[in-house]
DNA sequence: CCAGCATTATTCATATATGAACAAAATCAT
DNA sequence: ATGATTTTGTTCATATATGAATAATGCTGG
């Protein structure tokens, strides 16, 4: 969970700007995992459950990966590692004999709900520590650094 | 260099901006680790031999653990891949026969400024693209964000 | 039709991260 | 002084990520 953007005190203002912004990143990033982990699920894991729920049906691999923005033999992995822990299901397509098919398990829906919940109450939180601040003024430079940046990939990962 | 917390969809407008401001971080170390590419070092690598340079003499590896804020046995491995790429040596320590000093070579500084260059660049355009928006509020949400969060470890990192 | 091309998932090698278990060495408390 | 504890780095098992190479299958232009 590291690769932090090293300060190497530089001390122009918007490098200490950059580093607050990515450590910041990080450490939601963290509470995501810590708010998981009673649950049993990992950040990943509960991503790909999610993206099956947010489906309504099983999904090829490759469309898994597209819409988790990875390539395919990470979610070959995953899926692997969700299949051991009974959350999900490959099958074939019929239509399709290369396609493999993820299908989330009951147990994994009870799973992806329960996640669900935590992060809910973890985004609740959030927005009650932000209350009363310029939001807008916050967006704007969220948007300044992301036309800047390689971020189309992250539009609705 | 995924584990971007997924949008379901929730649209609270808090939910969006976590989103966003995740989104963003990862964009910004996408472009700093591409950024290292043409050195030949990944962020990891850059970040220890900065720490090394920083610090303006060898480290143990602990030490080196600490600055970088990760785990020992992360830094037993990236120390024998930098050792490996020829920019890092290890030695003793004469005062404690438990203790590995990780040294930068001749080409781990060689490296390490042209890599300190590229990143000097990037942050130039990032405070370019910057210019004319309200950082200190920018900055209040960054704050409220790391308050709230387990932050404390990425102070300096 | 079928030869070549494209697509799909898997496997492999590798980088990065964590944490548990371990061995060696240092320190501390009695 | 010495037995218990702590500290240090390494090793191992594992999770996550990437990209290259491969095999199986599907598709297309002639």
């Amino acid at each position: 969970m590291n690769k932090i953007i090293p300060n190497l005190g530089s001390e122009r203002p918007t490098d200490r700007l950059v580093h607050l912004l990515v450590g910041t990143a990080h450490g939601l990033e963290k509470r995501y995992e810590e708010a998981l982990a009673p649950v049993g699920l990992t950040g990943p894991k509960f991503g790909a459950l999610s993206k099956l729920v947010q489906a309504g049906s099983s999904l090829s691999l490759g469309e898994l990966a597209e819409r988790l923005t990875c390539v395919r033999s990470n979610i070959t992995q995953l899926v692997d590692r969700l299949e051991a822990d009974g959350l999900v299901e490959r099958s074939e397509d019929p239509a399709d004999r290369r396609t493999v098919r993820a299908g989330i398990t009951e147990l994994g829906l009870e799973k992806q709900i329960a996640g669900a919940k935590m992060i809910a109450n973890l985004l609740e939180e959030v927005a009650s520590s932000l209350k009363g601040l310029d939001l807008d003024a916050f967006e704007r430079v969220l948007n300044a650094l992301g036309a800047f940046n390689v971020l189309a990939c992250y539009k609705d990962a």
